[in-house]
DNA sequence: GGTCGCTTTGTTACCGCTAACATAAAGTTA
DNA sequence: TAACTTTATGTTAGCGGTAACAAAGCGACC
């Protein structure tokens, strides 16, 4: 083909163009119906209808009810991909939680997702895992969507992950850190990314005082097994640091893997037979271990809260149903995501920069503590 | 340039050329890392850059490291929109589930999650809170992403999205229906697509049979209060006409809005006043539902099973704790999750059709029936 | 040494849509 | 009525990739 082609850089403008009738095999669509079908149904060009959909109020009235028309006869379905690449507006949200079956962060995401809904804006959503290797994998494949704005859980990242929330910042998307809130402190290990959610350290006190002030001197924390919830570790190391402070006695224990209640009525063996001096109060790092110690523990007949107080963290639906009801601190779940959805929007439409907030939790006095 | 060309539909070949200078205002990008960047680093164009993502071994080794080397120096993330449009391949699926915030289906977005990421696939959820119209409005926003599959909730929808589904099969995506398994049968509402899940009019059956063979002859059930929950309802509606083939007497009740725990322990006083003649056994459409009726039960000590026997659905990690423990349905859960996405994949990857499965449940005698 | 085939890299067009600019038609003003 | 606005629609190019094709370089073989 091309017999005399001339030496290289000086060239035809247009080889390809069909000289010979030959034309070169074209690229076939993929079978969607395009702006460009509507426009040839409607007898006007593709612009049209995409200021059709933007804005009807752009076109005449006759023309709009003719680009409807063919809408409608079409069935049309816009091409998000090539609407956002042109435009580079995206109306997507990436948002990365440790993981879904977890009641916590579903509540959150569902809270996420009617927020975002409701403003037309649609949600991409990871799980880590409680891995922050996997969440930098994920972060970035999330990231190659070009997504309006990021949700991540958490103020800690894997160096990487670090480096790529920096420089989507920078790009100027919002990136908003979830289930965590941490005053900037010198030196202290902190973020410059809004925080939308509640400091666990102050939690994890709030958790030893309530103890404290029950007259509990020797305590004991419960951790799940989850190695990169740092968050947990948090509050447990503040609660420690409490009960020292007010010259308590108090030690950690994590409890084993599998089924959440399960562990929990394993670990009320152990905490039963630790000391002496006898551990009276224990809190827990989430309501399913602390309810699975309840339940052991009334199985024993062994008195709750005389003998032992337990102390959950989560306010799960169970936790005020079983008897003595489970005290434990009520947290904003499902307001994180709305919350966090409602200050993207309020950042990507008007502007307005994201702000840390910290939301309001509870703790709940109920009978396993004593109240009641 | 290319002065005599031949006569176009006479025109300037170029308008936009910088005749005078006055360049027209570029588009600009949107100050990302583009394969264009990358390529210049490297000293090969773009295509090479490509074709290294794809495969690193098209290229020679030299190359191959000039490439990696840029890669690393410049932070390229790909760029999925323009990708996807360019190849018309996505490794996106798309997933409408009910609600994220319920355990159950948590599970089973977290199964998808888990097996597709193994793949390098993709997950864009959203919820429909169980409204058919939201569903298709859902769809509707999801498909403009042209994932390479779509799971739905179940085999009804309303007609609008029936329709996107099957022309949507029709352009080759593969779609499934999960949480659901009906056999085909003339003149039922059935459904084109490929199911993953479970006949919920045997289960329901099966509620019937397991409290029919106690010997209970008075019984009900109790239904969520979710209207469009179809699938509780074939449940219930095969459980009541198994009753009554059997010649036992049954009624159905309509638990109350709110907190689950609290609408079972509501629906017990109900249970409890009804007759004579005395119901004697009850079935849910939750375990929790059931569980706040068994936890009431014991505060009020009415003997379970003895005088009121108590069946749930769902079998949630909190049935085998209490005492007695509750008698429930366990439900594939997240394996419909997983084995939705190697459906997906395999159909995706290996162009094997998807097959509908019906998935095992069991239900698991305790307590609550008379077990154990 | 010319022909052939293989490997490696480049060129062009195109995916479907929208920003920017252009233009035509109609209305307004001096 | 000419010049200026305003309104409605069209034209062109480009977003950032990839498919299809082209071509250059190299070695093998007769």
């Amino acid at each position: 083909m091309s017999p005399a082609r001339p030496a290289r850089p000086a060239r035809l403008a247009h080889p390809a163009a069909p000289i010979a009738g030959q034309a070169r095999q074209a690229r076939r669509g993929h079978g969607h119906v395009t702006q460009q079908d509507v426009a040839l149904a409607a007898g006007v060009t593709s612009i049209t209808v995409s200021r059709y959909l933007r804005d009807p109020a752009m076109l005449s009235a006759d023309t709009a009810r003719r680009v409807r028309d063919a809408l409608a006869a079409t069935g049309y379905v816009p091409n998000k991909q090539a609407g956002l690449l042109a435009s580079g507006v995206s109306n997507m949200v990436a948002a990365l939680l440790p993981n879904l079956a977890n009641s916590i962060f579903a509540e959150t995401a569902q809270g996420l997702s009617d927020g975002l809904q409701a403003a037309g804006f649609e949600l991409l959503i990871a799980s880590t895992g409680y891995s922050l290797e996997r969440e930098e994998v994920q972060l970035r494949a999330l990231l190659g969507w070009h997504p309006a704005a990021l949700v991540i859980t958490g103020r800690r990242h894997a160096p990487g992950a670090q480096a790529l929330l920096v420089h989507a910042k920078a790009a100027g998307t919002p990136v908003i850190e979830i289930w965590d809130h941490h005053a900037a402190k010198a030196g202290a290990h902190r973020s410059s990314f809004t925080q939308i959610g509640f400091n666990h350290e102050e939690v994890g006190r709030a958790m030893a005082e309530h103890l404290l002030r029950a007259g509990h001197r020797v305590l004991a924390y419960v951790d799940s097994g989850v190695a990169e919830d740092y968050r947990a570790h948090e509050r447990g190391i503040a609660f420690v640091a409490a009960v020292r402070a007010a010259g308590g006695e108090v030690s950690v224990r994590v409890a084993p893997a599998g089924d959440a209640f399960d562990a929990g009525r394993q670990v009320l063996s152990e905490l039963l037979r630790a000391g002496p001096p006898a551990i009276t109060a224990a809190a827990f790092a989430n309501d399913h271990l602390a309810c699975g110690a309840l339940l052991e523990a009334k199985r024993r007949r062994v008195a709750v809260p005389r003998r032992l107080a337990l102390l959950g963290f989560g306010d799960f639906a169970i936790a005020r149903q079983l008897s003595p009801a489970l005290s434990s601190v009520q947290l904003p779940r499902y307001a994180i995501g709305k919350q966090t959805a409602h200050s993207l929007l309020d950042a990507l439409r008007l502007g307005k920069p994201a702000v840390p907030e910290a939301l309001p939790w509870t703790l709940i006095a109920r009978g396993s503590t004593g109240a009641g």
